[in-house]
DNA sequence: CGATAAACGAGACGGTACGTCTGGTCTTGTG
DNA sequence: CACAAGACCAGACGTACCGTCTCGTTTATCG
């Protein structure tokens, strides 16, 4: 018995990572375009062993993306829940706008056609973050910040909609101005109605 | 001169149709597996015909849907604005929870690697429904019901941001208790606050 | 009824000499890749039209070769039948062994195919030579210069072989020196043994 | 690494001998028609397959025919050497009058579009046929029987001249007679003259 | 410590589709 | 009504990858 080569294995995420133009050198295909040969090629690596590891080119990329490359955007647990949240939001719109972003909607545009990327995507990106988010939100009720009545899940998942829907469909630039705007619009009906 | 062939011009939308699951028949293939060669021999026509007419496979795809296939979700004028974008909404979503959706979602798939796509993606599909749900929302607002602030393009696009979300990251089914859920969401930050 | 445009007759014919290599300009293709559309092209006509009069490509450069290019390798009746023999062969091997030579070679190889082609080359280049050359044979023999018992069909034949031989099969150059090689080893036995 | 598989060999070979009219069944298509696809269809195999092994299809031709269907006119050493070359003569007439006779002529037609499908006629028909026919003039001359002055390169190749100019350019059929007046033309002036 | 079994590179293989090209036919409108 | 313009069907071209497979070759354990 042999074990499973590191080398080989970080020399396929690396391949992987630079012909998606996410590494050093600046090939820059898309995920579409991108082959396994053309990974086995660049990382001196077997189609073989390639197939024997991952069960698609998108699962290699998810793996590299993930394991390699992803950076979290943190939530600062000083600020106040409101602050904290917006922080949080313009940190992933501008994380978004980048090429990491690119990468992200074209992971989501494979998932379109294969339901295990798509729950992968879910495992490894949205879960956590949900989850983050979902108990920043509790924190901002229980700070009295936030209305009591709010269905975290929904909330959760409302906040991070029009982002996923700018990086998807396009439509105008994933900058601050449009977290503000997405703030303005998102935050009022999270906040505690004034008493009257 | 010779003019173009309506006849083979129905065949290949037909043929286009039918092969990814919206036809009479049920072959069923998404689009990514769709391929012209299969277009082209259902249609009984030759591969140089359609590339005579359409840049690309996704370009039938798009021709197909909308000219043939597309249901139009009409808003009701009877109504008042805010019940009227209600229904408008459950209708957009029970729509995007046929088949139909399923078609769009690899739509814009595609669209992540052709900006050409993404742009025919507005223009026949998006353009037309944002401008009337700007049109609902003002008058709406003339109507006194909603915010006189309200910035009706962010307004427009974030009310149908969830949908799309849903659509093309899963995370549960597009059904009335979902357009429910959206409804209590984004409805009440667009209304006139009560007079206090 | 309207009669045949002779101005697209030689539009066609000359067309066709220019891409073929032999015209004033110098596109030089080959009768293989030689199509019926580029001569429509270049013509400023339409393919219909070149189908009407002309079965084949390979037809139309045979007509165009014929009626505006070839020349003819005339014998001159003033010198004696074994010089003026040797002049007339000279004359056709120099002519083979420029562009010309490579025509006909392309279109003796269309021939293999097509035996309309083939009779063509028969009834439009070798057969008048042939007649001319059994001519002179005859003449020799009259002149006592060449033995009574000659099967001019054979010797009128033979003598040519190893013309297109070479042509066909290459091998060496269509020069002078195989012109002289080709006389040194086939007018001998055409001679009247000297008496013993 | 693995190694190029045998059978498939064989089978592109037998495809193409059977396609081109040599093989046991009879589909008899020319060279010209033949098609890469039509051949890996009926071998069952790959076009690449045959792409990675063969330049073009005639070079598969050419594969096809010398090494599994070639038929070797051989010279009897027991015979003089007059006589063994008018046998030799008939054998090769007799050959080329037949199927094979096609096939030849059909590669020699593509040979003028394809230097190097000319210089593997050559090295793989036509060498070794003038070496052997060389080697007999040789014996002749050395039997006494032919010209000491025989140039040896010139009389050999023009021995097989008007075999090649009726297989090409036709004019007859390649059978005993022709043999017989080829023989009564070429023989003669290669022998020794009679003492006098 | 030598056998053995997995992991690996290399790449051949049967397939499928690509987008381009040509052939030959047919249609329409113009001079 | 001959013609140009060119749309059309048919299908071959040569290329690129797919995913499977068989090769030796190389380790790293285990008997």
């Amino acid at each position: 018995m042999v074990a499973r080569s590191e080398e080989s294995r970080q020399a396929i995420i690396g391949a992987t990572l630079t012909l998606i133009g996410l590494g050093e050198d600046k090939p820059g295909t898309t995920v579409q375009r991108l082959t396994i040969e053309a990974i086995a090629k660049r990382a001196g690596v077997s189609k073989a062993t390639i197939y024997r590891w991952w069960p698609s080119k998108v699962a290699v990329v998810i793996d590299a993306f993930v394991s390699d490359y992803l950076q979290h955007t943190p939530i600062d647990p000083a600020l106040p829940a409101d602050d904290a949240l917006a922080a949080h939001v313009r940190s992933v719109v501008r994380q978004y706008g980048s090429d990491e972003g690119m990468i992200v909607a074209q992971i989501i545009a494979e998932g379109q056609y294969a339901p295990d990327v798509l729950r992968q995507f879910h495992e490894r990106f949205w879960d956590d973050r949900a989850r983050v988010v979902r108990e920043l939100l509790q924190r901002g009720v229980d700070e009295g910040l936030f209305r009591e009545d709010l269905n975290l899940d929904i909330a959760a998942s409302f906040i991070y909609a029009p982002i996923y829907q700018r990086l998807l469909l396009g439509g105008g630039p994933l900058d601050d101005a449009f977290a503000d705007d997405l703030l303005s619009f998102a935050l009022p009906p999270l906040r505690k109605p004034i008493a009257r």
